[in-house]
DNA sequence: CGAATGTCAGGTCGACTGACATAG
DNA sequence: CCTATGTCAGTCAACCTGACATTC
């Protein structure tokens, strides 16, 4: 698309919602394009650092701790599950749940995702000098705490 | 959903990749549920702005202008024109064109969305000072100034 | 001729809804 | 009986692609 004509009218771009939302979108592509080098999603690379982090879980508690929703989750599950970075087994103790578990070939994905990751990160706040960046950060998690729920 | 057991990992809640998308996440509910109030999405309500404070334009202008892609603009647009808030001529000095202008119906609507859109703004920054309101927009401005188009 | 415009069909990703069988 | 879980089908908004006829 031609940029050069990009000119959004002053009202919003004066709005939070809105800067948040170009911050945002800058972001997203950013890391699913890192992310894409792998063939991943950032979904993908949620599950699995929450795996590797805070361990196996069956697939209702892992969409709690990540708020993904269970019918996506379940999509995301099966395709690494497709390609061997998880394992899903029928909990013998309650046979409704699966557990999900990280393997290592899921590890050492991870491994190479998370320099991918961290390769985005910085590229998305470059403009930024380190003490913006703590401030940034600070500013945002003080939005968030405060919302209702998640 | 249940929010008790949400708990992303940490790896996770540091990047401020996550942190944008989640503020992000909050603006456009916030947002999308005041314009519901009236019927209207996102994109109505960035046309009619557009129109309004950068007066009319052929659809292909309007969406360098507010980067919106062209097949989606055909669709917000005949949707605006369905509801009577935009009018959509053939220019006579370019047959390809279509010229698109807010009508005052158009006008009078737009003037309910503000204050719908002012009121989720508050909210969404109600948390922080007005000093932290003035550093959130600076350090967004600042990040995205740096991207390379749009 | 090539380029721009409006239009149409379609695909993607993430978020979400409703239903249903199985198991607790 | 009610609830939780996994699964399936489907919607939705925003973004994006490719094509095509008309007009410049």
């Amino acid at each position: 698309m031609a940029g050069d004509d990009y000119d959004p009218p002053q009202r919003v771009r004066q709005m939070p919602s809105w800067l948040i939302g170009q911050a945002s979108h800058r972001a997203q592509t950013l890391v699913s394009e890192a992310l894409a080098q792998d063939g991943m999603r950032r979904q993908h690379f949620t599950v699995l650092t929450s795996l590797s982090e805070q361990g196996e879980a069956s697939q209702a508690t892992l969409g709690r701790r990540l708020w993904i929703d269970r019918s996506d989750l379940h999509a995301i599950v099966s395709e690494l599950e497709g390609m061997g970075l998880i394992a899903r087994v029928r909990d013998p103790d309650d046979r409704r749940r699966n557990v999900v578990t990280i393997t290592s070939a899921g590890k050492s994905t991870l491994k190479r995702l998370d320099a991918l990751i961290d390769g985005a990160q910085r590229e998305l706040v470059a403009p930024l000098s380190v003490n913006e960046r703590r401030e940034l950060i600070e500013l945002l998690e003080r939005l968030l705490r405060a919302s209702p729920v998640r």
